[in-house]
DNA sequence: TAGATTGTTAATCGATTAACAATC
DNA sequence: TAGATTGTTAATCGATTAACAATC
């Protein structure tokens, strides 16, 4: 584990570079970044394990033996250089380029994801919107309505031309899973699921779904006990 | 872990009542939960280990060791009854009760949260959301119109009155802090959090903030490696 | 220097998995 | 009966944590 090349930001990846990371390292690894961004907002230059903690809820040993794995990113009595900390993780997570996405549903929840900015904060630009709602088709949406409602008929011709890697189910239950073969077919291998649909993809596709409210069960379970 | 009361839904918990959950297998019986309630809507009436595996991405075993160490509710050859499972879980969840969420902020992700199914699936009812846009206030919000948006000064008194126990926010990211210290001084415990705000309360506090961009990472990762 | 915080070790704990008898 | 799937064991693996020397 030992680590002997500066921390200037050389391009090469630390130690661990050909092994994948764990599930659980990966996950961990995202959620530091996630608070690094914004705490970079915010103003801080430096952020200590014990902070990062704080807003993790990871322990802060944890936090240290993860980042250590990689590279001695911190000073003692100092705590992690914010910038220098986001660069390294997004280099040990491969996620420095940007990645286009495309949206599915003009609704309440596609337009309020088209709208914000928390994909684009993590190098994700949502670079299309579709519904098969003809009224919709054509309106503008997002900030300073930069997207234009596509028609779905064109999901395959805009999923090669735009390099689409990611899509974003905002659609009401019952379509979802049509989507999700219209997307594997054209190629797509993340899928982000909003709806509740249980979706059926081949294997080498993934898909995440979002759950609010299993979330919300379980912070429940221990307010309740 | 032997186990010998008739599992034909008697009202007292299995083993493991008097000890809290670890985080893990509270995490993973939400999950099981969520698939349970779409398999059940999909017309399922028994589901497999496996099944349950192919959509949580939990490996069958561990699912069938956290089930059995609450009693023996499955059949072999058969697998688990829908019915009789999500009741065992939510009782070892103790989740079986109804829990009232204020919704904070009536934008586009206010209204995709209020006019979604996916808390009242689960026991959570959104019975109030506020907004501090007067044009906002009054509008009528959810299916059938159902909930109308109230002004913002109105949430203490709301809380106490409709016994509110999860705030949800769909504010601006500069807004969130002062609605998260508003809803800790009206005394609620569980602060769901939509916007991108690190928020600071309380230790007694729960706050859960949702990361879309982070999952995504997380997902890409194993996408392009 | 004095205080703070990292990097790292060592020990413990819980999660995960394969395997398979029990039994529906 | 034959096939399927649970419940459970035993072994392994990775996560977690306390403690503390190193050092900024």
């Amino acid at each position: 584990m030992s680590y002997d090349r500066p921390m200037d930001g050389g391009l090469e990846l630390a130690e661990g570079t050909s092994e994948r990371l764990s599930l659980g390292v990966a996950a961990r690894l995202s959620r530091y970044l996630q608070v690094l961004t914004q705490a970079k907002k915010m103003g801080k230059d430096t952020i200590s394990s014990q902070e990062l903690a704080d807003y993790t809820h990871v322990n802060s040993t944890q936090i240290r033996r993860d980042l250590s794995g990689f590279g001695k990113f911190g000073k003692r009595g100092v705590g992690y250089n914010v910038d220098a900390l986001v660069s390294q993780i997004r280099k040990i997570l491969r996620t420095s380029g940007k990645h286009n996405i495309a949206l599915f549903g003009a609704g309440h929840l596609g337009k309020a994801i088209a709208g914000s900015d928390i994909f684009a904060d993590h190098g994700f630009e949502v670079v299309a919107i579709f519904d098969t709602d003809k009224a919709k088709i054509g309106q503008p949406v997002g900030e300073n309505g930069r997207l234009k409602v596509r028609p779905y008929s064109d999901l395959q011709r805009v999923v090669d031309a735009e390099e689409i890697v990611v899509g974003v189910l905002a659609v009401p239950t019952h379509a979802a899973q049509q989507v999700a073969v219209d997307l594997v077919d054209a190629g797509v291998k993340i899928i982000f699921n909003y709806s509740e649909a249980l979706l059926q993809v081949p294997p080498d596709v993934t898909v995440h779904t979002s759950s609010p409210a299993v979330d919300l069960l379980y912070a429940l379970y221990f307010y309740l006990t």
